[in-house]
DNA sequence: CGACGAAAGTGGTCCGACCACTGCGGGTGG
DNA sequence: CCACCCGCAGTGGTCGGACCACTTTCGTCG
């Protein structure tokens, strides 16, 4: 009678599971350096090709970096790291998915604003009213665009909560897409964005937590009901 | 001169992206069927090994689905699907990032509960008052927690935003383990559980938004609280 | 003493073989 | 004629080995 492990599933998945177990349990630490491939196969007593699948696995999902010569190493699991499969699934989702996707943003983008201007500080306060003006100052909607993702980005960076801003990162870059072509379509989309930014802003320099969650969540309320309506196609 | 994709990135990582496209631009469909590994490796000029590696990690994603001896299908691509991995990272989440995941939760979890107090149906509400009934009438913890997540499930389910509610289910899963641990730590933990569910629940009977995203953010509020305060060690 | 280069180590890719399971279709018995 | 069963072809799952590309280290040479 042979010790051999549990049956289910297929190894690579259990090969998986083994891994996580470890970082988990504290056997393997963060920025840590795995053993190679080629024994970490002979040690769960399966092939360095199903171990591979297992690697490339967790590589996606941000848990581990492989580098080429080097070895393989546990990231150093932050919230960027493991939250950036996030963006892949914004991206794969169409029609009804993406008004709830805007929904997850109003609902977290709203309350990082609020948060935002309880705490933010005289630069970072600066910073935004650079990308403000910067935003009045274009015409080119690429160069919009940019100013308008840095606007937010550094609201909800004041906001200090890193795996927040992760999520709200992967689930503006694509989805913002739309956005432009909204500029495209609509001549004012540009000037409402504007002033919205702007009410933002105030509410920010005010300290006002209530006024910057309500302008964030019009804000981003507004995009989604121009999504909403332009699906009756 | 021969034709050879970009040179850049390994052959695995640019096999996942021309995976990822032809189902962005519609060439597969979902819960269409892909072609076997054997042709989809010839296809673009990569071994098998490289292409099962690239298939492995969507499917680790939640993208793709192999199914042994029948073939590769591609995922319904529901919320439920592709936010599957997001337990994943909740799970290995440790200390301030497990404060942040709860902010988040705050965050969806106060919104989805006022979105509910406007729909939820007689029969939903019914529902989460047999969960708050039975979490008044247990000592077992187990149950108690059972009951717990199926309160928040139901109401959840009453918001309609299936995309919430799967960052939600993975958010809480895991997260709530560390409860658990309190209700052995405090003996009040039940009690002020069952006052804040109760407050939630009256809300909802109220149709009041307001009351019900107050009460939920002060329920979750109220473990991050204590999980702040445990952080201390 | 410093810079260069060779060698060992490690991940990346490919190949071919075989196993395990599914699905289908033909053959058989009723 | 129909229903059931079995076997075969197809497909994903696993394995082992070989070789390539890159990094790192250490010894050697100038």
């Amino acid at each position: 009678m042979e010790e051999t492990g549990p049956r289910k599933g297929t190894v690579t998945q259990r090969a998986i599971e083994r891994i996580t177990a470890m970082i988990r349990e504290g056997e393997l630490r963060p920025g840590g350096r795995l053993p190679t491939e080629r024994d970490l196969a002979a040690r769960l007593g399966i092939s360095r090709s199903s171990m591979r699948e297992a690697i490339r696995a967790l590589t996606v999902l941000g848990v581990l970096e492989a580098r080429h010569g080097s070895g393989i190493y546990v990231t150093r699991l932050e919230a960027g790291d493991l939250l950036e499969t996030f963006g892949v699934v914004a991206d794969l989702s169409r029609g009804q998915r993406l008004v709830e996707l805007l929904q997850v943003r109003r609902a977290l983008e709203s309350a990082a604003t609020a948060t935002a201007a309880a705490r933010i500080t005289a630069d970072g306060l600066a910073a935004v009213g650079k990308h403000l003006a910067a935003m009045d100052a274009t015409d080119d909607p690429e160069e919009f665009l940019a100013h308008d993702l840095a606007f937010h980005r550094e609201i909800v960076a004041a906001a200090g909560n890193e795996t927040m801003a992760a999520i709200l990162e992967g689930l503006s870059s694509r989805t913002v897409r739309a956005r432009v072509r909204r500029g495209h379509q609509e001549e004012d989309a540009f000037a409402r964005t504007r002033s919205e930014h702007a009410a933002i802003h105030r509410a920010l320099a005010a300290r006002d937590p209530e006024a910057a969650r309500a302008a964030a969540a019009a804000h981003v309320g507004a995009v989604e009901e121009w999504l909403r309506a332009r699906l009756e196609d």
